[in-house]
DNA sequence: GAATATTACTTGCATGCGCAAGCAATCACT
DNA sequence: AGTGATTGCTTGCGCATGCAAGTAATATTC
C-alpha cells in the first residue's frame, strides 16, 4: 500500500536493518549506536563531545547517554563533569574496537552478499547523495 | 566517517526524513504513524488490526496503541476489546483522511523537488527493492 | 460438544532518540 | 578583573517502537 512511499521504505528499511546490526554488535554485548561511538572515540582521540554528535548524526544529549554507559561498561574513562569533562578509550575499549572493525567488516560483506555488491554500492550511494542534499 | 556505511545512512536519513514528515502531520495534529494507521484503515475497511501490521509493518502491540490514540482523537472507534475487537473509521476519521493524503501528496512533492525527480524514484525503487529482498 | 491448540489483542517493560531547561565552564568586552 | 554572553555537558521528560507474557476468543481434534 505504502510501496512507493519513502518514507514508509526508509521507516520501514530502517528497522530490518537495525535488527541485523543489533544482533551482530550483540555479540560483542553492544548496541550499534555504542559501538559506533566507540569505534569513532579511537579513530579520533581527544575530540569532545559534541563533535561526536556530529560524526554520527546524534543529538549532544544521547552522545551523552552513550558515553555514560560505555563508562559503565569500561571501555571509556571520563574525568570531570559538564563542561569541562574529558573522555578517553581504556585499553579495554581499544581491543573492543578491532571487534568492532571487524563486525563492521563482516556486515558489509553480509549485506554486499544478500544484496548483491551493485545493488549495495547503489543504495548506500543513493543514500549518502540524498543526506547531503538535505543536510545543506 | 561512516560515509560508506549503510547503517549509519539509512538511520541518519530516516531521523532527518521523519522530522520533515512528522512537522508536515504536526498540521493535523497527528504523527506520521498515526496518519498512515488511519490513510490504511480508510483504504482497507474491516480488517483486522494484525493485517494493519502487515501494510506498516508494524508489531501488533504498536498498532494497538496507535488505534488506541486515534480512538481518543476520535477518529476511529473501537467495539470490544481484545481478540472479538472491532475498530471503525468515524466520519471526523475519513474527513481526516482526506487531508492526509494531501499531505502524503505534498510531501512526495516535496521531497521529489529538493531531490529532483529522478534521485527521488532512483532512492524509493532502490529502497523498496532492497525491503523486498530482506524480507524473503 | 469438550478439551486442546492456535490466534489476536493487551499490557508491562526496555531501548533509542530528541528537545528543552538547567548548570557550569569558558570567552569577550570593557 | 568583572560582568555578561556563549558554549558544552547534564538531566528530566516524552515519543516511537519491539519483545515477552498474559488473557480471551476462536479453531481444531477427537
Amino acid at each position: 500500500m505504502f510501496d512507493d512511499c519513502l518514507y514508509f521504505n526508509l521507516s520501514s528499511l530502517t528497522r530490518s536493518i537495525t535488527e541485523i546490526w543489533k544482533t551482530e554488535f550483540a555479540k560483542l554485548g553492544l548496541s550499534p549506536s555504542h559501538g559506533y561511538l566507540l569505534f569513532a572515540m579511537v579513530e579520533c582521540r581527544g575530540e569532545q563531545q559534541k563533535d561526536y554528535g556530529g560524526y554520527l548524526d546524534l543529538d549532544a544529549s544521547t552522545v551523552n547517554r552513550l558515553i555514560d554507559a560505555l563508562v559503565t561498561k569500561e571501555l571509556v574513562v571520563k574525568e570531570g563533569m559538564g563542561r569541562g569533562s574529558e573522555v578517553s578509550v581504556t585499553e579495554k575499549g581499544k581491543k573492543e574496537y578491532r571487534r568492532i572493525k571487524k563486525s563492521m567488516e563482516s556486515l558489509r560483506l553480509k549485506m554486499s552478499d544478500s544484496l548483491g555488491e551493485k545493488r549495495f554500492n547503489q543504495l548506500v550511494g543513493d543514500l549518502s547523495s540524498v543526506r547531503s542534499v538535505l543536510t545543506d
